[in-house]
DNA sequence: CATGAATGAGAATTCATTCAT
DNA sequence: TATGAATGAATTCTCATTCAT
């Protein structure tokens, strides 16, 4: 990017600074509408009052209602992509096995205590676009790719066993933090017998 | 204006062999457009037309829309729980560990199997009553309570090991047969895998 | 009526006692669906199912819905009529003032009393044809025939005294009896006031 | 499938101008149908149309078809105090007793002259709510207080006789106006004799 | 650009009535 | 005649979207 001059400093690209402010009210408000009140209750117009902003604006940012579902969705996703970056930075490299089961069973946990709600509108009621599907799958093969990357050496076709891992982790996590209605039992022992699974799994295709 | 509720609505219990084929009609209806159109599609007029019926006729056998939704959850659990039972009797008494393994991942995969579009869309975008909910759960739960029988002798803690199996066999399935955009790779291989994972996890727990 | 020979006795005439019998079930059972859940749960389908009658023969007897409604009207007019027969019967011929005052106000209060869920709805909420109206409206006027006959000679311009005293009781009465919300007060000592006001009115006219 | 009530509902207060005038047009409009036409041609539908609006509108300003039925019963009562109040207003302070009658009687003439046939649909078709039938009951209250304190140190129990007076002037007026079927007679000869009696009853009563 | 009143297609549901058996 | 399953027109109400100001 080429480097601004200093003038205009405070008025610049108002309009884009504007838009911006806009899309992220309304997409804002439209992910705490769906996480208190589901999908009957999100309607563009709740959206647009809640957001402070006219229903007429509303469809000057978004083409239509679709169109903020999946901004909604990408937020969430991109919230979801910052934190499994910031778990990355964290581990050792190469990281031992067991460091590597211990940071993904968390990281899962952590992403799914993100707006637990939204994640759980958003996953079981929620009408999402191909793209959004295909973002999520995308992500979840980056992080197969790096996990493969950790195993290389270590296990016998690392990114088969990369995939499973993440799979399975993401999965369960999923089903135990927000799908269940109680029935399963003390979702942290569950996550202790996880760990212990994936460990045996490890050394056993070590 | 609608009238002050409080008719006896007996719904007339499809006694009569008219009255069955009535209800698996609109039922069989109502299945097809939610696999095919998804949520969207599904309104009264549009499953009673596809059955072939009119619309008083959907309201004679239904107290209302979610009646219906909740039926075909209810024959597509169903349908789950024969296909369970009938895998459970193909089991030796008490089946081997590679055995119980070979079982569960095929018995889900199977079920899985099972009118998947339905079973995708149901499972991501149809409001079910809780009792639907409740009822997948105890489908669930008894077969862990099965699993964790056979384990018995075999591992510390068998109902814990069991439930982990259940819960991340169907997890895993539900996800590369019913969620999987075509990111993930070969289902078959990966099903394989994951019967070396359960394996190892076994006898590592033996 | 000529005499009917004495054989033949038990089957004579089925159709017509079927059909009479069918009738009075119909218009009973629609009359206590008026009155106990008013007009909103009148549906033809309800009163041929209190009736332990197929809404077939429903509407084999009633042309359709409207007539039994004016069935109804009729039955309680009818009703009505009787109650005044025999009120006039106990009368003496001619009655005091004072008496007529007397049997004229409790006279309407009894009507009042008969039925009064169901009088109350018939007056406030069902759609009542022409011949229904025209029907009550002539039952006054024969009442207030009678009345002004009691009252010849004995004031001046009898009917048109005759003709207030019947409307305004029957009014008055009805309003106390059927319409009130509880503010107006004790209707008995309202109605003992009431008999005031005509005894000091027919003395004055006389 | 209807949304789950949640809404807010604000169905925004008719603040400004133009909002005052939907209100106003559809008032009107509904008032028109409902004389017309009865309850039965009274549909939501119907109302927004003949006002010129869409159904969309309708439910703009009214959050349902009872609100507009409110609506409507409260600008005819709101139209009976006005009458009252300005009739009131013409009476010496205190009125002769003959006054009294002759105001009373002509002001419940007036009353019952203005828009008959919505006033006859009024009360004996349209549900209305209790709101109504409260106002209704506190409008002839307060009248009946107004007589009484007229009548103080003129008769005996002045409350009583001023709540005859009231009730026994409004029910048979209501009777001869609205209800009647043209059997009765000339209202007018008998509005006169009402007096008469209502003259004759305070004269004894003093 | 912003506003928000207005729109109207469309969805769920009811119930008087018919007609094949 | 009796039955009652079936019908479908009609009704209420919602909400995504538009467009005049």
């Amino acid at each position: 990017m080429p480097p601004v001059k200093q003038r205009r400093r405070t008025t610049r690209q108002p309009k884009q600074q504007r838009s911006k402010a806009m899309v992220a009210a309304l997409t804002i408000a439209g992910a705490r509408i769906l996480a208190r009140e589901g999908w009957a209750g999100f309607t563009t117009n709740a959206v647009a009052e809640r957001a402070g902003v006219s229903i007429g604006s509303f469809y000057e940012y978004f083409r239509d209602k679709q169109a903020l579902v999946d901004a909604i969705a990408d937020a969430h996703v991109a919230q979801g992509e910052r934190l499994l970056e910031h778990a990355v930075g964290l581990v050792a490299r190469p990281p031992a096995l067991s460091e590597l089961v211990e940071v993904l069973v968390e990281g899962a946990i952590a992403l799914h205590a993100d707006d637990p709600d939204l994640h759980s509108v958003l996953s079981s009621q929620v009408p999402l676009s191909p793209r959004i599907h295909k973002r999520v799958a995308r992500l979840r093969s980056e992080l197969a790719d790096l996990v493969s990357h950790a195993l290389q050496g270590q296990v016998a076709r690392p990114r088969l066993v990369a995939q499973l891992l993440v799979d399975v982790t993401d999965a369960i996590v999923h089903r135990w933090w927000v799908e269940d209605d109680g029935r399963t039992g003390d979702p942290r022992v569950l996550a202790s017998e996880l760990k212990t699974m994936l460990g045996a799994y490890l050394k056993h295709a070590r």
